[in-house]
RNA sequence: GGUGCGGUAGCUCAGUUGGUAGAGCAAAGGACUGAAAAUCCUUGUGUCGCCGGUUCGAUUCCGGCCCACACCA
């Protein structure tokens, strides 16, 4: 990703940008007051109305001050995906920038940030048939199966890709399975150019300090209720929505295989380490400003700097 | 006090018929094009409880001691 985008006037994206608990939303939040605009979220979780307590969702005092959008925007049975958030946020960039020169994009799912951003390759859809046939075979032959396929299929993959990853595998399988070709040709490696500017903006503090923020606030959450909601979801646990840090471990502790407080323990630490990928991801940013988030100040010059 | 079982990586443990040791988890780093809070890759020197004995060589065998747990008194 580029921050230093060849235009150098036109509607400018502010991306608030960070690992899970590192205090985007409140920056988002004031920034989005200071120049009087919207935010569009970018987190792969908190779009599903049924999630709240578990995905840290910005709460209804905050939601009301400012309009957001990709939050409680579909319901959990829907399957959303980084090419359905790139469609949907750039509808609501264009949006926005049609009354805006400024919109605020704040979240920490790295893919789909960078959907919105660079853009994903046009593929084909694939039919329920054939990712069910995919999946069928991975369950019955497992992933050598799979690879032995794919090796035919798709040598280019099998000779390159990532083999030893069932999801990436499976993805080039029914891929190579609908068109015939492999899912390398389909991808472009080129970023999209957007009809805006972005800064990037990274929400930067001390590891241990993260990781304090982390467990303060797992145990917040069980205090709000969480255990209650995973309850409630318990007939979806299936689906792909639910398969998120702080619903899978209370689910093992329904099924008898652990107490509250060892789901608890485990939350913390899937957390921490979700964050740390979050910070690979974010790392590798060209252009990124990293910011403490209470320097707000600092960063509302930087935007003004840069509009 | 006696008997039994143990004391090996941050944790749980495996192992070495005597040639100084390895898994899982944790941790750290990394990848990422329709599951992404997902999924995957890389990284293991630790007085093998302490002291002594036997031996070319002991974490491994022998003796003593310390510690933990269980049972018996």
């Amino acid at each position: 990703m580029d921050a230093d985008s060849n235009l150098s006037t036109g509607p400018l994206l502010v991306v608030i940008a960070g690992p899970t608990a590192s205090g985007k939303t409140g920056v988002a939040i004031q920034l989005a007051q200071h120049f009087h605009t919207e935010i569009l979220s970018c987190d792969s979780r908190q779009c599903y109305r049924e999630m709240n307590i578990g995905v840290a969702k910005p709460s209804p005092e905050e939601l009301s001050l400012i309009p957001h959008h990709f939050i409680n925007s579909h319901p959990i049975q829907e399957s959303v995906d980084a090419a359905a958030y790139e469609r949907f946020g750039l509808k609501v960039l264009e949006k926005i920038f049609a009354t805006h020169s400024i919109a605020v994009v704040v979240g920490g799912t790295g893919l789909y940030l960078k959907a919105l951003c660079e853009g994903v390759d046009q593929m084909p859809a694939i039919p329920v048939e054939i990712r069910n046939e995919v999946r069928t075979l991975y369950e019955t032959d497992g992933l050598t199966g799979l690879q032995e396929r794919l090796k035919h299929t798709d040598p280019a993959y099998f000779a390159s890709g990532e083999i030893m990853n069932p999801q990436r595998v499976m993805r080039a399988m029914e891929i190579s399975m609908h068109t015939g070709n492999s899912i390398l040709s389909l991808q472009t490696k080129q970023a999209q150019q957007r009809p805006f500017r972005i800064l990037y903006i990274g929400m930067d503090m001390p590891r241990e300090t993260l990781y304090q923020h982390i467990n303060k606030r797992v145990d917040e959450m069980m205090d709000a209720g969480l255990a209650d909601e995973v309850k409630s979801l318990l007939p979806y646990r299936k689906l792909n929505a639910l398969q998120t840090v702080g619903y899978t471990e209370i689910f093992d502790c329904y099924d008898g295989n652990c107490t509250l407080a060892q789901a608890v323990e485990k939350i913390k630490q899937h957390t921490r380490n979700y964050a740390k990928r979050q910070m690979t991801w974010f790392k590798k940013i060209n252009g990124m400003h990293w910011m403490a988030p209470h320097e707000i100040n600092k960063i509302i010059e930087l935007v003004n700097q840069n509009r």
